[in-house]
DNA sequence: CTATAAATAGTAATAATTCTTATTAAGGAA
DNA sequence: TTCCTTAATAAGAATTATTACTATTTATAG
């Protein structure tokens, strides 16, 4: 399966997801998951925005923000804890992990290897209900480490 | 060893961070210390600025958050990773991690038992060099999970 | 095809944080 | 101690990311 048809059932799934809870299918809900699922890069709101205004003119910024809150109530997307000004946002859904550059602040998907598992502090659960579990690692990227030595 | 002692020896360590960077010892400075440090509910710039104030009604909401960003610098205090509106800082300088309640917005530390050790994931040395780790387990806390069932 | 309510565009408003500038004061030197 | 230099501050304006408001449009059920 290509990518391209991955991301055509991605679509797919959000058309569900909307009906299943009552959201009506709107091209600019189509188009903004379309963005955020394609781009490997964590976009924030402002590209998506930029993005999606070449094939809409006239998207608005308030529904990118908008949609990209209904998308994450849906599942369908989430946010990236990053400590930078802009949130980010993940359209992929498998368990990973978040490399964030602190010079350039691009982030990198980590994928666990096989044999890794995700681990939840012992602790944790005492202190409530859990309901997710998020791991980033700060630093400085190898493109970055490369432009310094110049 | 109490906590006001603790607490003292927190500020004679700021004290001589200050020096040895050239950076002159203020009240500002070790009121707005102080406040993070003797705090454990990881305050807001904002809540930091109104404990102040109690002590120095002239202090600036500017000078706050310079000052939270040179004691980040000084490795004094940091940021936690939260998703939330407001950034979030932090003097307890132990290894440990964060439950953030996604209801009330508390912040609790989560400390590792002995013989747990914070994994990097081994994938992530390939992408650059790592500064620090950072685990947040997001989830409902004790307190509003009592809350909500009443 | 029509009715209706959800979603949108355009713009104004807000919230958190940062910048600007005149003034103050920490800390080294005389 | 007193003076000097410059870092740090107070006050308020400005900026940035995000959210709210409202009239209009449009998805979809009947």
């Amino acid at each position: 399966m290509n990518s391209e048809q991955l991301l055509n059932n991605k679509i797919e799934e959000l058309k569900e997801a909307c009906k299943k809870n009552g959201m009506r299918v709107t091209p600019q809900r189509i188009e903004i998951f379309k963005e955020v699922a394609k781009s490997c890069k964590h976009p924030d709101a402002e590209t998506v925005y930029e993005a999606v205004k070449h094939k809409m003119p006239n998207v608005s910024v308030d529904t990118v923000y908008r949609t990209l809150a209904s998308l994450e109530e849906l599942n369908m997307i989430f946010r990236v804890d990053n400590l930078l000004p802009k949130a980010r946002f993940d359209a992929d859904l498998r368990p990973h992990n978040h490399f964030i550059c602190v010079q350039c602040n691009e982030v990198y998907d980590i994928f666990l290897e096989p044999d890794e598992k995700k681990q939840i502090p012992k602790n944790a659960h005492s202190f409530g209900e859990i309901k997710d579990i998020n791991i980033q690692i700060r630093g400085i990227c190898n493109k970055c480490l490369k432009n310094n030595t110049k």
